[in-house]
RNA sequence: GGAGGGGUUCCCGAGUGGCCAAAGGGGGCAGACUGUAAAUCUGUUGUCAGUGACUUCGGUGGUUCGAAUCCACCUCCCUCCA
C-alpha cells in the first residue's frame, strides 16, 4: 500500500513538516495517532476546515487514528495567528452546541466508530488548571524572545497584543502534551498558519517528555491569485445547508477559475490521481466538464448523493432555461390584477430589496420565461404562467421559480 | 494613572456648518465579450409608493433656519509616557 505521505504530498496538501524523512517511515510502518484542532467559533464548518477533514480522511484511510480536538477551551482565548484583531470571546454553551455541530460534520469523512477516530475538547484540562502550577510546569519552557520572532505574533506586535492572546500558543503546546500523554499522539497536524503553535507543542513535549513529536502543515485552500477561498458574499462557505444551500455550495464549486479546477480536484476529492491527470490535458470549454465533477464531488461529499444529484439537475435544467423541480421556488400568493413585473421581482426574494430589483430590470438584467424584461411596469398576468410555473432570472446565474398558490 | 489621536455607508478611506445619500479605491450586482471561466470595457451599488420622500457618518443630549462636520457627557479603539 502506498505511503500516506506520498498520497498527500502527490495531492498538493502537504505545506511544511518538521521531519520529513522520520515522518514518512513512521507513517509507513506503524498506526500512528495524530491530531488537528478545531475552534469551535462558529456553529458550521466551513471549507476551509473541509480541507483538515479530507487530510484526516487520508490518513484514516491509511490506518492511522484521528483525534479531532475541539477548542473549548482556547477559543475563550483566541488565536491571534493570521488575525488583525482579537477574537471575541464564546460563553461555555455556544461552545458545547458547536461542538457537537462540528462532529456531525466531521462524520461526514471521518469514521468516529470503535475508537477509530477520537473527539476531545481542551476545555477539559484548559479550564480547571492552576496558574502557578501553569506557570512552573509549563511556561518555564517557553522564551519569550523566541516566541517574540514568531511570524504569527510579528505583525501583531505591530497592532497590539494582549496577554491573553500571548498564551494561546501555551495553551495549544499543552494540549499536544496532554494528547501525547493521554493518546500517545505524536503528530499535530493543522492549517500553515498553525506553523509556529505546532512547534511550540513539539518542543514541550521534547522539555517534558524527552520524547520527539511531530507537525505537518497544510496548505491553505487559495486560489491562483493567492487569496483565500471559500468567500462568497455572504461570508464563508459553510457546510451546514441551512447556512449554504446545496444548490449554492455546487455552483461555488461549478464556477472557479480554470487555473483553479485540476488542483481542487487533486486536494479536496478523492478522484483517482490518474484520471484528474487526464483532466489535465482539457483546454477552453472542456474544462467545464471538469468543473461539473468537481462540483458533483464536493456536493456529494458534503450533502450526500442524493442532495448533489438535485443540484446537478437544478443547474443543468436552469442554464438550460428550463424549470426544474429542485430551483428555489417562490410561491405567489395572489395574482392580483395590476401587479407589474417589478412587484414580483422585489418579493420572491431573487433580490435584496425592491430597488436593486429595479436597477436590475434597468440594466437590462432580468428575464422572465427567457426573453429579456425591458419595463418593470409590464404587468404580470396568468398568461405568464406556463403551466402553473414563471421564470425568472437574474444575470446568469440566478433563477427564481414562481408559482402560484 | 498622564498626554495625544481616532470610531464615516459591505470593507478601506476622503469629507471639518448648507452645493452630502457623502470623493476615491476594493468588493458586490448587471450589461458587452465568452465557456455558468479569467481578463477587459461600461453602467450601477441606503430604502421606499422613485423627477419626490424617508433613514444613515460610535451612543445620548445640546447649539443652529440648517450638523457627518460645532459643544457636553458616555462608550470603544489606537499611540506615546508611567
Amino acid at each position: 500500500m502506498e505511503n500516506v505521505f506520498d498520497i498527500l504530498k502527490a495531492r498538493g496538501l502537504l505545506a511544511q513538516t518538521t521531519h520529513e524523512e522520520e515522518i514518512r517511515e513512521l507513517l509507513g510502518k506503524e498506526k500512528v495517532t495524530f491530531y488537528i484542532g478545531f475552534d469551535p467559533t462558529a456553529d458550521s464548518l466551513h471549507i476551509g476546515h473541509f480541507l483538515q477533514m479530507v487530510v484526516m480522511k487520508h490518513m484514516q484511510d491509511a490506518g492511522h487514528r484521528p483525534i479531532a480536538l475541539i477548542g473549548g477551551g482556547t477559543a475563550m482565548i483566541g488565536d491571534p495567528s493570521g488575525r488583525t484583531d482579537m477574537r471575541q470571546m464564546m460563553t461555555k454553551e455556544t461552545i458545547a452546541h458547536n461542538s457537537e455541530c462540528f462532529k456531525k460534520q466531521l462524520s461526514c469523512l471521518v469514521d468516529f466508530s470503535d475508537d477509530k477516530a477520537l473527539m476531545v475538547n481542551n476545555a477539559d484540562w484548559l479550564l480547571d488548571l492552576n496558574y502557578v502550577e501553569f506557570l512552573r510546569d509549563i511556561g518555564v519552557h517557553f522564551s519569550v524572545n523566541r516566541m517574540l520572532t514568531a511570524e504569527c505574533f510579528k505583525s501583531r506586535l505591530e497592532r497590539g497584543l494582549t496577554f491573553i492572546e500571548f498564551n494561546y500558543m501555551l495553551m495549544q503546546s499543552f494540549d499536544f502534551l496532554k494528547l501525547y500523554q493521554k493518546y500517545g499522539c505524536v503528530i499535530e497536524l493543522g492549517g500553515d498558519d498553525q506553523w509556529s503553535n505546532i512547534l511550540g507543542g513539539i518542543s514541550l513535549v521534547h522539555k517534558v517528555e524527552g520524547k520527539q513529536a511531530y507537525g505537518m502543515t497544510f496548505t491553505l485552500l487559495t486560489n491562483s491569485e493567492g487569496k483565500k477561498m471559500g468567500k462568497t458574499a455572504k461570508g464563508a462557505l459553510w457546510l451546514d445547508p441551512e447556512k449554504c444551500s446545496p444548490y449554492e455550495f455546487y455552483q461555488y464549486w461549478r464556477n472557479v477559475d480554470d487555473a483553479d479546477v485540476i488542483r481542487f480536484l487533486r486536494m479536496l476529492t478523492f478522484l483517482p490521481l490518474e484520471e484528474i491527470a487526464e483532466m489535465e490535458k482539457y483546454e477552453g470549454a472542456e474544462l467545464n466538464k471538469a468543473k461539473a465533477l468537481l462540483a458533483y464531488e464536493m456536493t456529494t461529499m458534503i450533502h450526500g448523493k442524493e442532495e448533489a444529484e438535485k443540484a446537478k439537475a437544478a443547474a443543468e435544467a436552469a442554464f438550460s432555461g428550463k424549470a426544474d423541480e429542485n430551483m428555489p421556488t417562490y410561491v405567489l400568493p395572489e395574482l392580483t390584477e395590476g401587479m407589474t413585473i417589478l412587484d414580483l421581482a422585489g418579493a420572491c426574494g431573487l433580490f435584496p430589496s425592491r430597488s436593486e430589483a429595479r436597477r436590475t430590470i434597468e440594466q437590462g438584467g432580468l428575464t422572465m420565461n427567457d426573453e429579456r424584461v425591458s419595463s418593470g411596469t409590464r404587468p404580470v398576468t396568468a398568461d405568464d404562467f406556463k403551466d402553473g410555473i414563471l421564470l425568472l432570472r437574474k444575470g446568469k446565474k440566478s433563477y427564481m421559480k414562481i408559482t402560484l398558490a
